[in-house]
RNA sequence: GCCCCCGUAGCUCAAUGGAUAGAGCAGCGGCCUUCUAAGCCGCCGGUUGUGGGUUCGAGUCCCGCCGGGGGCGCCA
């Protein structure tokens, strides 16, 4: 808030010096305006005179002085002084009042600070998850749920419309879901007694048996008798049905909601991948050759060319996606975003070369690769079992450990970076788990108003506190950690960069901790008293604030351990 | 071989082309008659893999090399 104050500033000065012929006229370059990293080169910082230095041919420190000479009179209300420093940065220190008017502009902002407008208007698809029904969500599933959904809600905290979907693949001619079906078929018939074997490339996993189980419970002895090709089509369809039950609500539970699910099935059935087939023959970017169907991916980047429809008739997975991204652009939104895995980068290239061979900007789909997520018991590696089809499931991790830590932990690092999770760690309530340290804040702040509101002491209106006495170094540097989080959110939002959230609620959560280690709250000093429960109320907004944008509860109790024991 | 991601403190990782590269963990040393010690403070720790280049300024951008991971299917 702050930050946009200077940087408006910046904008009117640089727009006066140009006025004034002192600087030759050219729109306004992208600039910084942030805090320091010390304290000696002032409260907030700008490299505009750097920046415009380049485009000026000027020196940077005389285009710095320019600009001080033009800042509007409105400074004087909030700047101490300003100064001009090392190869160009212009320097503001702020005058003590600023520190309050901060902590006022969070309370009056309430659950909608770190707020903006400036996605009003504007419509965002943001597709995830997207896994098949032939198996529960693993693992690295809950790490694309937990980016996807964050993502999610820091887009619409930015005043993006945004719509959560997740499409299906459940092609009935695709491989992968014949594969699973007829390993569903085969576990069945086994347990009716017969002698078969699993087929090739099947899936072993011990649902599979369960699914079998539960077919034989519902639909008796007798479902696998009748014409082949019908049996299979029957066991496709429950077994498709209950695995999507259970991946719809292991993302409920890990609270997730989307707002569309998208049948691969459905763009066949409705005849628009055959649209879109029809669509890339016409612009002469599908040929036919060696008895299949390919698209000219090469003509845009790719390292060769793709099929579309195979020898044999059936159209692979990347015909379906082609009309299912055809759809999404025909929808019109501003801005599309695909969450996939790292195992499917080399399918980015083809998408973007299908999408402009149809015709639209490839440039409006933003595509996130996530890396892997490996699981640890302190330094001892949780293996899975691969050859016996096991992978670890979202659900057993979230139940273990539960949603605010998993969540917390898959957020923790930046998507392009491998994500290890510690399952003891997550579970250890001390200042090493990092989640527990930002709920602590939040609940060691509730309970400083418990206490208040037991010792009669009310929560003050803003009319009934001075904020200028919050000159503390301490306030001060958690006042300052407080009045980041817009550019903080703006950031996050922006630069799809979700992981943000938790380094910034870690700070919040360390200042606050400083805060309360050398401030006490409560006190004789009345006055005192009420300006720092006004600040310690805006650090709570923050960071409830700051969690719910990660989906992350903010609780107002962690009982004390009983260390009696 | 080609493509993508990564390489930063002993370990795990931050860092929007800006000032003296920051946290946590591990190690060492301190701090509870007071609102939750589930906390705080201090010390130790670096040639940002490497060689060039662009720039007033490079961990960040470009090129080469080395190392790790992933991909390179008429699977999804």
């Amino acid at each position: 808030m702050i930050r946009q104050t200077i940087r408006g500033w910046m904008e009117q000065a640089l727009a006066a010096a140009q006025q004034a012929g002192e600087l030759p006229p050219f729109p306004t370059p992208a600039f910084e305006v942030e805090i320091p990293r010390s304290e000696q080169f002032g409260d907030y910082a700008t490299n505009l005179a750097m920046v415009l230095a380049k485009h000026a041919r000027r020196n940077p420190r005389e285009v710095a002085s320019i600009l001080q000479r033009h800042l509007p009179e409105e400074t004087d209300r909030w700047v101490e002084r300003v100064e001009i420093a090392g190869a160009g940065f212009i320097n503001f220190y702020l005058k003590p009042g600023w520190a309050g008017e901060v902590v006022r502009h969070i309370l009056q902002q309430g659950e909608h600070y770190g707020e903006d407008t400036l996605g009003t208007g504007k419509r965002v698809l943001i597709e995830f998850v997207s896994a098949n029904p032939t198996g529960p969500l693993t693992l690295g599933h809950g790490r694309n749920a937990a980016i996807g959904d964050t993502l999610a809600r820091l887009l619409n905290a930015l005043g993006y419309q945004v719509e959560r979907e997740f499409y299906i693949n459940d092609g009935e001619n695709s491989t992968q879901i014949r594969n699973f079906a007829l390993s569903v078929l085969t576990r069945y018939r086994q347990l009716l007694g017969e002698h078969v074997e699993m087929p090739e490339d099947a899936y072993h996993g011990e649902y599979v048996m369960e699914i079998a189980h539960w077919i034989r419970e519902q639909h008796g002895d007798h479902a696998a008798q009748g014409e082949p090709e019908a049996v299979l089509k029957r066991f496709e369809h429950w077994a498709k049905q209950l695995m999507l039950q259970e991946q719809e609500r292991d993302l409920r539970d890990f609270g997730v909601q989307f707002d569309r699910w998208f049948s691969e099935q459905s763009l066949y059935n409705s005849g628009a991948v055959e649209r879109a087939l029809q669509r890339l023959r016409e612009q002469g970017f599908a040929y036919e050759a060696e008895g299949a169907l390919w698209l000219r991916s090469t003509a845009f980047g790719d390292e060769k060319d793709r099929v579309l429809v195979r020898a044999n008739g059936l159209p692979t997975y990347l015909a379906s996606d082609v009309a299912y991204h055809l759809d999404k652009y025909e929808r019109g939104y501003d801005l599309l975003i695909n969450l996939w895995g790292a195992d499917h980068h080399g399918y980015v290239a083809r998408m973007k070369a299908a999408i402009a061979a149809m015709g639209y900007d490839p440039d409006r789909l933003v595509i996130l690769i996530y890396q892997l997520v490996n699981l640890y018991r302190g330094t001892e590696p949780v293996r899975m079992s691969k050859r016996a089809g096991e992978l670890i499931t979202l659900r057993e991790v979230m139940d273990e450990i539960g949603v605010d830590a998993l969540r917390f932990f898959y957020l923790l690092r930046s998507h392009d970076s491998p994500l290890d999770i510690d399952l003891d760690l997550a579970q250890e309530q001390s200042e090493k788990n990092p989640v527990f340290y930002v709920q602590y804040a939040h609940a060691r702040i509730c309970s400083i108003e418990r206490v208040a509101s037991e010792q009669g002491v009310p929560i003050p209106t803003l009319d009934e506190a001075n904020l200028n006495l919050l000159t503390h170094p301490e306030e001060v540097a958690l006042i300052k950690r407080l009045a980041e989080f817009p550019e903080e959110v703006r950031f996050a939002g922006l630069q799809y960069a979700p992981h943000r959230l938790t380094s910034y609620a870690l700070e919040v959560a360390r200042a606050f901790h400083g805060f309360y280690t050398e401030c006490r709250v409560l006190s004789d000093d009345t006055e005192l008293t009420r300006a720092r429960l006004l600040l310690v109320r805006a650090t709570r907004i923050v960071i409830r604030n700051a969690l719910a944008l990660m989906g992350v509860s903010a609780p107002e109790r962690m009982e004390p351990r009983d260390t009696s024991a």
